[in-house]
DNA sequence: CTACAATGTAGTCGCTGACCACAATGATGT
DNA sequence: ACATCATTGTGGTCAGCGACTACATTGTAG
């Protein structure tokens, strides 16, 4: 057991990583800069030198949070077949499956009580609806949505599945009514949007 | 300045209603009983004798909190014209502004980290939902919208109001953009659950 | 009128976030 | 090489909180 240096090197990382962990695993009001210093094992005023206070540390989860989701939205239309409802479908399941994994994370994220200065989280909440953004014009390309501005008809899909999202977050969508949700979504998002051939 | 008796009278009744001012008015995170009891004038041990923890405190606020929202949404509906479209974007306007008044409630509502045995908020989370259900009823009886599962249909339906709720909430969809997106899911939602006629 | 239940009080405990002065270390310029 | 200064971690302190307890007061029912 080698005794850490007295800088621990990376803290603010490792910080990061513990807060996720216990963030997924407790919720966030068992979240404690104290013990999160406990398990990593420095002292209960060290947090401080990265993280001005314990909102701060919650903002900069968020601000990862969206950076992951978008990843892994984006990952999963890009493994969804050729046909723009099955990209569609995987975009929301994605979207959805990290929400159940990471309840609190997503809470956090929407949370809108961030600092004024996080244009920074705004912009990296950008990035995720820019997936979707993407997959409207794709679809308006495919003349499989009607024309109309790529902005309007993406706030509506994104409002819609992360609808879902938090029901089921909150239990009032059953997992087993999952499937069947994002199904109707996708069908009736595609039959309200068919461009008019 | 009359000195209050021993007993408050109806100190439950008193917490719940300074609970959801400074709810609404502070966040949940500076909702302290210790502060509810300095404002009501008791000690701070009082209020325990009414709400076991602190939680029981926020599962009763979100109690009120649907039984307000269902009849506040069916009030909107009711008030509406006769069209069903009219009806629709009614409730879903009353449900978002619901929740840009009371946002802090409506996370509380839905944070579904509530107790095991509070089947009694899950009851009162479906007297909120059987408005909606109701309205589909309604409009399927009309013609308005094809048949099928008015439960399914319904909790599309919730589900995006409540996403454009959330989104609101989060400062992702701007009040600007508000009427505009309300007006566009009413829209989809309709073209893409009419009855073929 | 007397028990007993319900309700409020006062004190305590451990935990937390925030703040501080100080110590150890790393980086920089000459 | 060395002095200087910024960065990062330590240990202590403070007030506020939720939870708990023993006890006091009041309402109520037999």
């Amino acid at each position: 057991m080698t005794i850490r240096p007295y800088h621990h090197g990376s803290l603010r990382a490792a910080l990061l990583i513990a807060a996720e962990r216990t963030l997924r695993e407790r919720g966030v009001d068992q979240l404690s800069l104290r013990e999160l210093a406990r398990q990593i094992g420095v002292s209960h005023g060290a947090p401080r030198r990265h993280f001005a206070d314990r909102q701060a540390l919650l903002d900069a989860l968020a601000f990862d949070g969206f950076a992951r989701l978008g990843g892994e939205v984006r990952a999963a239309v890009d493994a969804a077949g050729d046909s723009f409802e099955q990209r569609l479908r995987a975009a929301a399941a994605a979207y959805v499956r990290f929400a159940t994994e990471d309840a609190a994370l997503l809470e956090l994220m929407f949370a809108g009580k961030h600092r004024e200065e996080s244009g920074r989280l705004a912009a990296a909440a950008e990035r995720t609806f820019s997936v979707m953004l993407e997959l409207i014009e794709q679809g308006q390309a495919e003349e499989a949505l009607e024309a109309g501005d790529p902005e309007r008809v993406g706030l509506l899909l994104f409002a819609t599945v992360h609808g879902i999202a938090a029901l089921t977050t909150s239990g009032i969508v059953t997992p087993e009514q999952l499937d069947e949700i994002i199904t109707d979504a996708v069908a009736r998002f595609l039959r309200g949007s068919r461009a008019a051939v």
